[in-house]
DNA sequence: ACATTAGTTAAAGCCAACTTTAACTAATTG
DNA sequence: CAATTAGTTAAAGTTGGCTTTAACTAATGT
């Protein structure tokens, strides 16, 4: 039987790594130490990374983008490693964060409304078609914008 | 010569004013540290607020929701301070605010559509639509989002 | 008048999410 | 082979934005 050679995966030492996910080495011990992720050993006792670990860990930044707080992504990762019979167990966490980023999602959407009619009263007042005495307020009533 | 009555607008003391703010009384005397909100005093010594204070602290929680940190309202109500002179450092302090809003909210709607697009892959495992061996990964990729 | 509730100050404490430090070992480059 | 660069650990420090504490005074309800 001939030698069997195995196709094998490439490895990312720990700044590679950092660079490839924009985090910092520091900052990939951390979540490491959080259990947020598990990087493999080589012999010589130096972390290394796969391209799935870059799969999960651009994940878990996007979870973490939707506002999921570090102890949230340890109840998932701790569910993921129970494996299928915490599946809707974590598509109800989803679910909740999902709920929650939009509520939040919204209230972004009206500072930005606000903000921007304030860019807007500002300039007219720069490009003088704005009167001196209108206040932001009464200008914010004239557009027609709920509160 | 007849007494002459003022219009005395409402005063809302301390308490009255953090409900109606939704912030904290300990907030609103950080906030006046910080130079952010300047209320008034009684003959007592007591703090008051106006209806004019409620308008600027919704404005300035929209501004801070956009956000815009501490110091750099400050830096806002600092040059406000100043007078007309500073309108124009105050627009291009405010669209710098917004270029920066704007692109963390790509990047939230981005995050927005992995994690419902997550969802769904959970859900179709759950309602056995998506076979036990295909993963996320594929399953993105089945779809046809943008990285 | 007295109890309760609200307000006052300055200073210390808290929290999440890292970052920095210290003291070391491993790997790479000229 | 020496110098430089990268990685190792545990522990302490940082940051922003409040919150809590302590020790007090003022206002209000019965």
């Amino acid at each position: 039987m001939a030698t069997k050679t195995v196709a094998t995966e490439k490895r990312y030492r720990i700044g590679e790594f950092a660079a490839k996910t924009g985090l910092s080495g520091p900052t990939l011990r951390y979540y490491e130490k959080e259990g947020l992720v598990k990087p493999h050993r080589s012999d010589n006792g130096l972390r290394y990374y796969t391209d799935a670990d870059t799969d999960w860990i651009k994940f878990l930044l996007h979870l973490k983008g939707t506002g999921m707080t570090i102890d949230q992504l340890k109840q998932y990762v701790a569910w993921r490693a129970e494996g299928d019979a915490t599946i809707t167990k974590r598509l109800q966490l989803l679910k909740n964060v999902r709920r929650g980023f939009l509520q939040e999602f919204e209230e972004l959407q009206h500072s930005m409304t606000i903000l921007s009619d304030k860019i807007d009263w500002y300039q007219g007042k720069v490009d003088g078609h704005i009167s001196d005495n209108e206040g932001f307020a009464n200008y914010l009533a004239s557009l027609n914008h709920e509160e």
